[in-house]
DNA sequence: TTTCAATGCGTAATTATGACACAAAGATTG
DNA sequence: CAATCTTTGTGTCATAATTACGCATTGAAA
């Protein structure tokens, strides 16, 4: 390989884009962790990440991890925080730019890349020591994530086209930690008239199956235009 | 000056920090600016800002921007958002994580650095067009603050020691943009009991005397770990 | 046709919110 | 020194939102 070099008047530091993404296997909530081949913290798990090309934006950099580690794009994914102590990286000043999305295991193909021993999914209650900063970042993705789902209508996007109430139920669960009375969470959903019923219901269910509903997108930005305040827990 | 120069085996992006120092000055709410002597964007108003230094955490770069403009220190101060569009500097690939805080503006003596030909204090409603994708920041900034006042004590910190129940509703109100009716929102704030209340009361005022509040941080501190969810307006 | 597990609807008690009346304090004014 | 004026501070009441459940319904499986 070619060797080149890149020279400033001032130290620039390098910039990753670290990537928290949650899965959701209609169970519980999991994370998408990579263990690393090389140093440093080798054979430590860590987060999927990538250094900044130089001309991609932030968030196509986020963008082209999930395609790289599954294979995947358009999902919901948001800027989470930007972690820059100087000692955070042994190798020289590294800043990461973490952005964290929500999708469905189901729709991934976990293939270790060049520079990973495994990827996996973990659920969120059996997470190792990570390398860098990497578990207190994760960290923040779950306060934040759990403070987010209470305003704003995260995971309808990925229960893609249709799902019903009760499985949106148990993804508010798995994300908040806690169980919510079924009836409640019904009714206050259904009262902010963001859910269009569909005519069809669930099949081979052994039980009442239930009836699939899908995101009422034209209604919410109506809501969100005019500064409702959605408290969906 | 001597030359210098850094090399790095990939291309690294310039860092910046941009504050947004919101001042209150117990009327309206107000936003710190600097005009720009040099180029790019020469004689434009722009956002205070600085390079992050090699060995300066992101934080440390905020309150070295915040002494450098006015010197002071110590303020509720928060990372907003990192920008980083590659178009966004038209020099280099300039990455800008920025950071708002909320100070009085009595605390404040404004004086223009060497790259500045002004620096002032600019009402909310009155904000030029500002230099590279400053605007979209500070729109951030507002737009943050604004949800984040709702259910967490900002401003609390900055009426420094004591302040009256009226003079916080000013506050609420500026940033805001809207009145608030003074009865309910005594009321909600006495419930959370989150404030002390002094023996003292406002002197030569002419009308009846309010008396002073401190933030009870302790009690906070403990209603946050319970996971209690204020709601302040 | 009975059983079982989960969906879906309703209701009542409690709590929170929003609108507003009115008393109290304290400087100012005639 | 009493009347006035402005702002603080307390209370009330109607309405809305939340919470905690009871119970009927559905549909596959036993």
């Amino acid at each position: 390989m070619e060797e080149q070099f890149y020279t400033y008047q001032y130290p620039h530091p390098a910039i990753t884009v670290d990537c928290i993404i949650f899965g959701f296997d209609g169970q519980s909530l999991k994370v998408m962790l990579i263990q690393r081949k090389s140093e440093p913290f080798a054979k430590m798990w860590a987060l999927p990440g990538a250094f900044v090309d130089e001309a991609e934006s932030l968030e196509s950099c986020a963008e082209r991890v999930l395609q790289k580690e599954g294979n995947i794009s358009g999902v919901y994914l948001e800027q989470l925080f930007t972690f820059g102590l100087p000692s955070r990286d042994p190798r020289e000043r590294v800043i990461s730019v973490a952005y964290m999305g929500l999708v469905k295991t189901a729709d991934f193909e976990l293939i270790a890349g060049n520079d990973e021993l495994q990827i996996e999914w973990r659920d969120i209650s059996e997470i190792p020591d990570l390398a860098f900063d990497h578990s207190q970042i994760l960290q923040t993705a779950i306060d934040r994530i759990r403070g987010k789902i209470r305003y704003q209508p995260i995971g309808f996007e990925l229960m893609n086209a249709k799902f019903t109430i009760p499985q949106l139920q148990q993804l508010y669960e798995a994300i908040l930690g806690k169980s919510l009375d079924r009836r409640n969470f019904r009714k206050k959903l259904l009262s902010m008239q963001i859910l269009k019923q569909l005519s069809e219901k669930q099949q081979n269910v052994a039980h009442k199956a239930a009836s699939y509903y899908e995101f009422d997108r034209e209604r919410y930005e109506v809501l969100m235009k005019e500064g409702i305040y959605l408290e969906l827990v």
